[in-house]
DNA sequence: TCATGTAACTTGACACTGTTCAGATTGAGC
DNA sequence: GCTCAATCTGAACAGTGTCAAGTTACATGA
């Protein structure tokens, strides 16, 4: 009887489409990480909680902790498949273009439409004190996607170690604030499909402005 | 008795040099505003509570309400003076400058430096969802904070509207996305002052790479 | 086939949180 | 001196994350 309550609970949630289980799900921590990031996706950074995500899953509130530890430890699997994602994005972008120039155009597009794209979950990627932020795995994530740039500006100031490192640092800095201040609304609502259409208008200003076509930036 | 009791909670809160008062704080709003600095100084953007803030304000967890309406309203007011006091450091930081691209330089370093110093405060002005993101004051303050770069980049690009719009946009992300990104440790350690001091080694080094001392930058 | 141990999950509790509402208290204006 | 609106309290409610202890399912080995 009271399983039956549970098993109807968890085929509402976010489901799996295995056979119906007994007690054990079986793919909780997948399920748990799809739970986060519809709740993500649905409300944003600020409305996910433990509970919800358990409940989605059809488990209850404590089970999450026995796969992550606590809610930072799922978050924070959440974001390290944020980063990979964000990080094939940039790769993406780049690899269709010729000159250093337009690859480093292209990736600031992608960054910004990823954080336009998935909000919640780009504001939790770069939410340090929801997440466990020296975990190992997080922190080579995190980098990897920072590498994009790395890789890319080298190829524009000629690969002197120094000065590619500050130009990368500038770029990510960019498109992050760029895409900071969007999601904030300083740049006008972003809650429309043409609010956002013009402010990837802005941003392709902003690019050009910064790295101009006329040659390749150098270093100082 | 009871009312000792509160008195004492009282004296031992963020406080009020003011005379013993009964019942009536006097000047609740102040006091809850500076206990909330206090927490976000203390514990950052994520440490505040408004019962914390109530306690150290010395009265109960529903009195705030009175004044503010709820936390996000409490958040608002803190928000609007830390957006009053950004445009304040970001004002006093190009007047001693000379040319254009000095002045935005100095801008630029003291945005960073100023989200160092405070950046529970900062994190918090940029944490819409947690504000009440269409306060007219709180719009007011942003804006005003912004207009700041637009003023100084205007100079740079020639007063022309348009190109000085995305210029300073450009401005304003590369700063502001430099220091999200340096709070959250993208850059190495914030929490000692050493690492500081090398961030904005760091970022000097982004300034002069994205605006170079041989001759302002031209608009595309 | 069956006992046993371990991993997965539930239950119930605890200490928090923000907010609401009725009622107590206060000070200012008439 | 009285009235009344502003201010604040106390108690309650629904919701949160986490923990210890109990329950269930499953694999392993005899």
């Amino acid at each position: 009887m009271k399983k039956q309550v549970s098993s109807a609970k968890r085929s509402a949630g976010v489901t799996r489409q295995g056979p119906e289980p007994g007690y054990h799900h079986g793919e909780l921590q997948e399920a748990l990480i799809a739970a986060t990031e519809a709740i993500l996706a649905e409300q944003g950074a600020e409305g996910f909680t433990l509970r919800e995500a358990a409940r989605r899953a059809g488990v209850s509130p404590a089970a999450p902790s026995h796969h992550f530890g606590n809610a930072q430890g799922l978050l924070t699997e959440v974001a390290i498949r944020g980063y990979d994602a964000l990080a094939d994005a940039l790769r993406a972008a780049a690899s269709g273009k010729r000159s250093g120039r337009d690859k480093l155009h292209a990736q600031g597009m992608a960054y910004v439409e990823f954080a336009l794209k998935h909000p919640g979950r780009f504001q939790m990627m770069f939410a340090n004190k929801r997440l466990v932020a020296d975990d190992a795995r997080l922190r080579r994530a995190s980098k990897a996607a920072g590498a994009e740039f790395e890789i890319i500006v080298a190829e524009l100031v000629g690969g002197a170690s120094k000065p590619a490192k500050a130009a990368a640092a500038a770029a990510w800095s960019t498109v992050h604030g760029f895409a900071k201040l969007a999601l904030e609304e300083k740049f006008g609502s972003v809650k429309n499909e043409a609010g956002r259409r013009e402010i990837m208008i802005t941003l392709n200003q902003v690019l050009n402005y910064l790295w101009p076509a006329d040659g390749p930036r150098q270093a100082v």
